[in-house]
DNA sequence: CAGTCATAGGAACGACCGTACACAACGACG
DNA sequence: CGTCGTTGTGTACGGTCGTTCCTATGACTG
């Protein structure tokens, strides 16, 4: 009957990497409040002790998965701002990346937010969000003036927020108007 | 020694709306993760048992700690937006609610952005800011469209995120002109 | 092949939590 | 004055949490 199929191996390289993976999924699929040392533990069917030999505390290993979530959302924006021409073009990324990578992604709307939500009670944290906003407002002026960076940035974190928190979401025309008001 | 001055009335009506007030001054100061009951408790100079006597749950506590918020903040907002005789007026009613209110009282930024983290984990609570935006809106249209009502919002929502977790906060001038430009 | 040491594993500790509940104090009312 | 229902209080229960600590293992080094 039990024999509960514990898979994993006595030597277990990359388990630190997937203790990182499997946090962002539980962080994903249940919040922040629920990423708990043994909520992820099992999730990475690992014994609860392996979590804080690997990391020195929860927060830790919280700031090193949003850490590799924000590498990856940034590195991709960054990526395809570079590559584009001009500024219309530019324009046209932000708001593929806003109503394509972070609204449209069930997964990327609710990491953001509950990064956002995980920032405001632990300082330790709030230096990933930190570093988020400027690579974000860095890859924006590539193309735009820093003003401009700097209110687009803030109107997209407003329209994830609203995003995430309203009924009735706004479309993606209305999202790409927004922006497009503003930064014309 | 001891005889720890327990100032409480045995009779005590009012006390209700005092766990009330109480609830809001440890959210503000602590945060929505320190708001226990205990701590309430604590604060309020009240014994435990006395929050579950007039609180079904902890979650009906802090929903009425917030409704009591956002109704002072939404109402002082909306008598002001009506008694804006015009859109420039109701504009700049705008900017002062949000450098003044918002971001000029760190208590007001931090119970705002306590509501985001508490709406975010909690869906009873999610009504409540979801109240909060419709009324925003609504204050908003007295003087302008629908669609410039909302993308204003959205970008007061941001902009209130942003001066959360940023540090070098955006000055009053440079909000001005973001919400100017949106609108114009 | 023996010894070493980073890694893996599991149980336990102490703290805090929300909530339930039995009891004490009180005011209203006959 | 006695009874009763409402309101207030204190304690305890069952649970979850982060973290510590001791033991076991097995890959690598000499």
């Amino acid at each position: 009957m039990s024999a509960p199929a514990r898979r994993a191996r006595r030597h277990d390289p990359g388990r630190r990497d997937r203790l990182v993976d499997t946090a962002l999924d539980v962080i994903a699929e249940q919040g922040v409040t629920a990423a708990t040392h043994r909520a992820i533990a099992r999730a990475a069917d690992v014994p609860l002790g392996s979590l804080t030999y690997h990391f020195a505390s929860l927060t830790e290993l919280l700031a090193a998965a949003f850490t590799r979530h924000v590498d990856t959302v940034a590195e991709r924006f960054d990526e395809r701002m570079r590559a584009a021409p001009d500024r219309a073009a530019a324009l046209e990324v932000l708001v593929e990346h806003l109503t394509g990578d972070l609204l449209g992604s069930p997964r990327d709307l609710v990491l953001a937010v509950e990064l956002y939500v995980a920032a405001a009670r632990d300082p330790a944290l709030r230096a990933v969000t930190q570093d988020w906003m400027a690579r974000s407002r860095r890859s924006l002026e590539r193309h735009l003036d820093p003003v401009t960076a700097r209110e687009l940035d803030a109107l997209v974190e407003g329209l994830v927020l609203h995003s995430a928190l309203s009924t009735d979401p706004m479309t993606p025309d209305q999202i790409r108007s927004a922006l497009t008001r503003l930064a014309g």
